[in-house]
RNA sequence: CGGGGUGUAGCGCAGUUUGGCUAGCGUACGUGCUUUGGGAGCAUGGGGCCGGGGGUUCGAAUCCCUUCACCCCGACCA
């Protein structure tokens, strides 16, 4: 990647050793975000919003489009109700920050910054669930939370963070797992159509599970250093939380039964996945559909007569077509433009010159391919949109032969071994199930389960590593 | 929390070992002219509590003590 301020170009791949360093540097350099003087909070730039902003849209269409409605909780959190379900609060409390005084008094009761909502939200289920009639609740919120992290990398873990968590009350456990499974799809549709990125789908294991959670279940994606990142979750919350805050409702059989209830979130971790997943040696590589700018315009001899004019009826004509279109009339030379654009991950840069002019054509620049050709003025709208879905296409397709190739299966402990040694990325093997050969995998190799795809396949009858008769197949990788 | 490293102009750094002239370089920024199809050229100008506090000294960016912040590797983390 081409550096400022160091009066050279330097290169940095995404695969090489400083892959973190990469990462950090195009953030930094794409303008996204600054850092704060508060530890781990990032100040997201109006760049990195715009993208937040895009993906926000996109999800909160999909999650109304599902039946639930957007609502508002309170910022903290009463800590007798976030004690309320004990393995909740146990697994929160390392990471729970506090507010103890209010104008000069000490409180009675501190109140905790809300690390996320089930609590206050279920606090509130209790008194609005009263009848089967009532149910299913089916609400969403869009807040930000805070986690008093250890250490914080921008986007993938910051103390606070902006996110979106759902949060649903049902009359059965059936159709608690219905929605949890449903809105885990909603998140895989989204990745693939929005994010251009693949993801896998499977269960949390018991180790890897929300705490207060009957099970979880995740979406996973493979990020290009061969880790792979958590882009979203739903939890099946059984009767836990249930119980905790007597949420019960009166049934048709005239019995009063605990409900069923579910949450799922996803998060700006998105857009570090965003990045890690499409970025390259130039920068950032935006996907079309959340790319603040999907298109710009970069005049070439501005000072020749009519170019400038051209360029603005141009930006028009893309701005009515529905295009996110920017014109880029700044006083720099355009070869300085052209860097800069494609460090920011811009899907299309659209040049225009006197030459262009005289044969009534327009170079165009694809950011995924790095192609470059001469397209006829004409419906140069039409043009523009088709390439923005072939580029979103193009890039599914890129990240999916990635993710097949950096996948691999173990069928024992030495091509285990061997794989975490000489390959990076995923490693399907059989697994028995326990908690304790979970831990002894992640001590001896520093690789964690991610989950148990849906799509299971029957890899052999035992353990990869201690030997004990299988009962699933595991996908195991470096995590985030 | 352990181990290692870094704080000097917006950004990137040199200078610290061996204390000494007015604290430098690149880039970015301002102004003027010439330029413009892949990070333009010349001229000129502005910008610093050398992370903070305390010491040693005739004299400290440099040595000593102390403190704060950030980065990397572990550990921790849904």
């Amino acid at each position: 990647m081409a550096k400022q301020n160091d009066g050279f170009v330097q290169h940095i791949t995404p695969q090489a050793e400083d892959f973190s360093r990469w990462y950090t540097d195009v953030i930094k350099m794409a303008d996204m975000v600054d850092y704060s003087d508060v530890k781990g909070c990032m100040v997201i730039k109006q760049y990195g919003y715009g993208i937040w902003e895009l993906i926000q849209q996109e999800m909160d269409a999909r999650i109304k489009e599902t039946g639930h409605k957007n609502a508002y909780f309170p910022l903290l959190i009463p800590k007798h109700l976030l004690e309320t379900e004990a393995e909740h609060v146990e697994g929160f409390a390392p990471e729970a920050a506090w507010v103890t005084i209010g104008g000069n008094e000490e409180l009675a009761e501190p109140l905790c910054i809300r690390p996320t909502s089930e609590s206050i939200i279920c606090s509130m289920y209790s008194k609005w669930v009263q009848s089967y009639r009532d149910l299913p609740v089916l609400l969403n919120q869009w807040c930000n939370v805070l986690r008093w992290e250890k250490s914080t990398r921008p986007f993938l873990r910051t103390s606070e963070f902006l996110w979106q968590e759902g949060h649903t009350v049902h009359m059965t456990q059936q159709e608690a797992e219905e929605e949890t499974l449903k809105m885990l799809r909603v998140y895989q549709e989204f990745a693939k159509n929005v994010l251009a990125m693949p993801v896998l789908i499977g269960q949390k294991s018991e180790k890897e599970k929300f705490a207060g959670a009957d099970h979880t279940y995740t979406m996973e994606a493979l990020m290009l250093d061969g880790k792979a990142l958590q882009m979203g979750t739903s939890h099946n919350l059984g009767q836990n939380f249930a119980k905790g805050f007597d949420i019960q409702f009166l049934d048709k059989d005239g019995k009063k039964k605990y409900a069923w209830q579910t949450s799922w979130g996803t998060s700006t971790r998105m857009i570090g996945g965003l990045i890690m997943v499409h970025g390259d040696e130039r920068g950032l590589r935006l996907p079309p559909r959340v790319a603040p700018v999907q298109c710009v315009i970069v005049p070439v001899a501005v000072h020749k007569e009519g170019v400038l004019q051209k360029a603005q009826e141009l930006f028009l004509q893309l701005k009515h077509a529905g295009v996110r279109v920017e014109l880029d009339e700044r006083d720099q030379s355009p070869g300085w433009k052209f860097n800069e654009w494609e460090l920011k991950g811009v899907p299309i840069r659209l040049e225009i010159g006197p030459r262009d002019i005289e044969n009534k054509v327009c170079m165009l620049a694809r950011r995924d391919t790095c192609a470059k050709d001469a397209y006829s003025l004409e419906n140069i709208d039409r043009t523009v949109i088709e390439m923005l879905d072939d580029i979103h296409e193009t890039m599914y397709t890129q990240a999916l032969a990635f993710r097949e190739e950096h996948t691999y299966d173990a069928k024992n402990w030495d091509e285990f071994m061997q794989g975490i040694e000489q390959k990076h990325g995923l490693v399907r093997a059989m697994w028995c199930g326990e908690t304790a050969c979970e831990e002894q995998i992640k001590e001896k190799t520093g690789v964690t389960t991610r989950c148990k795809p849906f799509e299971q396949e029957d890899l052999g009858e035992v353990c990869v590593h201690c030997g004990k008769p299988a009962k699933q197949m595991m996908i195991f990788a470096k995590s985030y």
